[in-house]
Parts: C-alpha cells; sequence; structure tokens
DNA sequence: CTGTCCATGTAAGGCGTTACATGATTGT
DNA sequence: ACAATCATGTAACGCCTTACATGGACAG
C-alpha cells in the first residue's frame, strides 16, 4: 500500500484535494512511483476509512466543491511507522530482459534493434529527470526546510544515477553483440572461472 | 502480457507442464521477472485459447496425469514478434524511495536504520546472483549453444551491475546523511547550479 | 510420522489501468 | 469553435498474490 503512504506524506505537509494530490505526485515522484487520477480518490476513500485522512468541504461559487483532505494523528503514527519499517521490495519486473533472454532465438539484427530502441528511450529519460531537478530547484521557497530539499534531491540522484548505469550496460551490450563475442565464449573456460569466487 | 512470452520462450526451447515451467523460471529468471504457481496454470489456459500453445495428456500410474505444452506455429510467429518489438517500460514502482523522499518528516536515526536494512538485503541479493552464476555455469551441457548461454549470462550481469549501483548509491548516502550534509545544502546555490545544464 | 516431491487447479481479494461521465470557465 | 483547467467520481477489466484443495510416493 505504498500509494496510500505517499498520499500520506503529501499531506502531512499540507492538506490538499485529490486534484492537487494527483499533480502533486505526478510532477514529483513519477520516476520512482506514478498512479492515475482514479486511484487517488479510490485510496483516499480507503484511508479515510481507516481514520488516516479526514475530509472538510469547501463549497465553491462555479466549480465543484473541494473536499480538502488533511492528516489526523492516526494517520501521523501509521506515516510514522511505515517510513521506519523495512519493506521487502517488490519483485522486479524487468520485460525487456525476458527479450534478452531468448534473444537466442532471434537473429543479432532484431535484438540490437530493439537494444537500440531502449537506448533512445534511456537517455531520453535521463534528460527528462536532469531537467525536472533544474525545474524544482528553481521552484523551492526561501522558507524550505534544506533537510526536506536534501532528500527530494536524493530520489532525483538515485533516478539519474540508474538511468546511468542501465545506459552504460545497454551500450556494453551492444558492443559485445556487434563484435561477436559469442562466438569466442566458451563453456568450459566459463565453467573454470564460475568455479573462482570472488576475484 | 510478459509472462505469456517468457513461458512461449520457454516452450520453444523444449515442451514443459506447468510444474517444470514454474521451477525453470524460478530458478533462471527470478531477477528480473518472478511469477507465482497459480498464474503460470492460469496463463497456459489463456494462450492456449489463443492456440499459441496445445496440450499433450500423459497418463501416469501413481501420479497426476502431466499435461505436457508445447508451443504452436502461431505461438512461435507470436513470439518472435514479441521479442524484435520495444516495449514501453513499465512505469517504475520504488516503495523505499517513498521513505527516502518523506524522510525529513523523520528522524536520522530512522531513515538510517531503514537504509542499512536495505543495504543489507542488497548486498544478500548480490551475492545470491552471484552465486547462480556460477550454479548455471555449472549445469551447462556441452551441446548448449554459445550464442543461447551468452545472452542468458547478460541478464545475470545486468542484474550484479543494477544492485552493485544500488548498493554503491545507498553507502553514499548514508555517508552523506551521517555528515549531516544537508545543512551545508544552500538554496541559493542550487538555483543557480541547476541554471548551468550539463556540466 | 512428518515433510517434500510430483502435479493439478480454484477462490478471493488487492492493486492498477483505461475509459467513461459531468459541467462551468478561461484562453487560443 | 476547441482545448485546457478545475474537480469529482464510476465501471470494467487485467494482472498478480496468497491461501486453499487433493493425493499418492518416498526420504529422514
Amino acid at each position: 500500500m505504498s500509494l496510500a503512504h505517499a498520499i500520506l506524506g503529501w499531506l502531512n505537509v499540507e492538506p490538499m484535494t485529490g486534484y492537487d494530490l494527483n499533480q502533486v505526485i505526478e510532477i514529483s515522484t513519477q520516476h520512482f512511483w506514478s498512479t492515475s487520477q482514479s486511484q487517488i480518490y479510490r485510496t483516499l476513500s480507503k484511508i479515510e476509512s481507516r481514520g488516516w485522512v479526514a475530509q472538510e468541504v469547501i463549497m465553491q461559487a462555479d466549480r465543484p466543491s473541494r473536499k480538502v483532505y488533511h492528516i489526523t494523528e492516526a494517520g501521523r503514527r501509521e506515516l510514522e511507522s511505515w517510513i521506519a519499517t523495512f519493506h521487502k521490495p517488490l519483485p522486479p519486473r524487468i520485460p525487456w530482459l525476458i527479450q534478452v533472454f531468448f534473444a537466442g532465438q532471434v537473429s543479432d539484427e532484431v535484438i540490437v534493434s530493439v537494444l537500440e530502441k531502449k537506448l533512445a528511450n534511456l537517455r531520453q529519460r535521463l534528460q527528462r529527470i536532469s531537467a525536472s531537478r533544474a525545474i524544482s530547484a528553481s521552484q523551492f521557497d526561501e522558507d524550505e526546510d534544506p533537510r526536506d530539499v536534501f532528500f527530494w534531491m536524493l530520489t532525483i540522484d538515485y533516478g539519474e544515477t540508474k538511468l546511468r548505469s542501465q545506459i552504460d550496460w545497454v551500450e556494453a551490450t551492444l558492443a559485445k553483440i556487434s563484435s561477436r563475442e559469442y562466438q569466442n565464449l566458451n563453456l568450459a573456460a566459463l565453467k573454470r572461472s564460475s568455479g573462482e569466487q570472488d576475484k
């Protein structure tokens, strides 16, 4: 239930509507947790029924009335204990590695073309996340707590690091394929080297 | 529908039962795609109804009869076109980065303790995947196609690379926190440096 | 005599996505 | 005229997990 806790985290900063949450989550956490609008409303109802948040309806003249949610004491306790707990990682789901795994069944050209598209995609995402760092830096209020900003920036660092290491891997892989490295792959040698742990 | 295609990939190597598939997927692809037993059976029924696989029932004396699935021509075409297609990556879901993102709301000690557990978990996973490389290397038949082996090893390389870069990031982050780097974080400086793209 | 292996599945429920639905206001 | 912004939600569907159910054989 990570989305529930992301919402609690935001509401602990300031009260917001579902609409606001959708936007703030989209711009600030999309590189490690994305969601859809409809899910935010459903999650809000759920955590409201658990007593973690409460709403205050604000009527508006011309617009639909705003349901402004704020975190409760119970919600704050839940959030703090969730942040303090180690959660075991979700099982990885990397569809394109399935493609690599079974690439022996297709030609070099086919897998190279897929990896090239992957590489272009990764580079684009790296550019986008670097841009988002610049954007968020320029939007900080003077009164923003530097410790908060420090942790926000860390998540962007992580995104950049991860993308760079993926880009490196794809580039190295393309080089290996184009040099037909698999022709020199010696099974006997592989077995031997697997014996010597931790060179 | 990545699981469907992972199954097709395996059945393209040799015909198998759902039970066999569950085991082979668990040992060989668990570092980039894991699944559960019940899902394999349901996915098999689904891709059977699409005509991508067909079964052959083998009666056994003492045991439940085996339903041995094999890939069809249509299945082979589907698999090849899936491997040749660039699939856009799933939106990332990294719950522990939500914890980091909102770490400003808890003490240094709390977030440090979570990151230390994370680090231990990452190191354990790295050991496990390195071990799995050794194990799979020792299990190759002499008649294994070196090109196949080459691609299998690539996915293990990827897993190792990714875990190492994550470990580096967590270690660097712990160092930053313990040196209270956030005390020196100057918002004005951050804004300035965000102006100069690509240093 | 307890647990693991073989081998099949069903049921219930959570999480997530896409599409649909409403409706006034403001900008191009 | 058309699209975007503000603001709420519902419906249908897919994927995945956990737990449940069955039952004989064999190893410790």
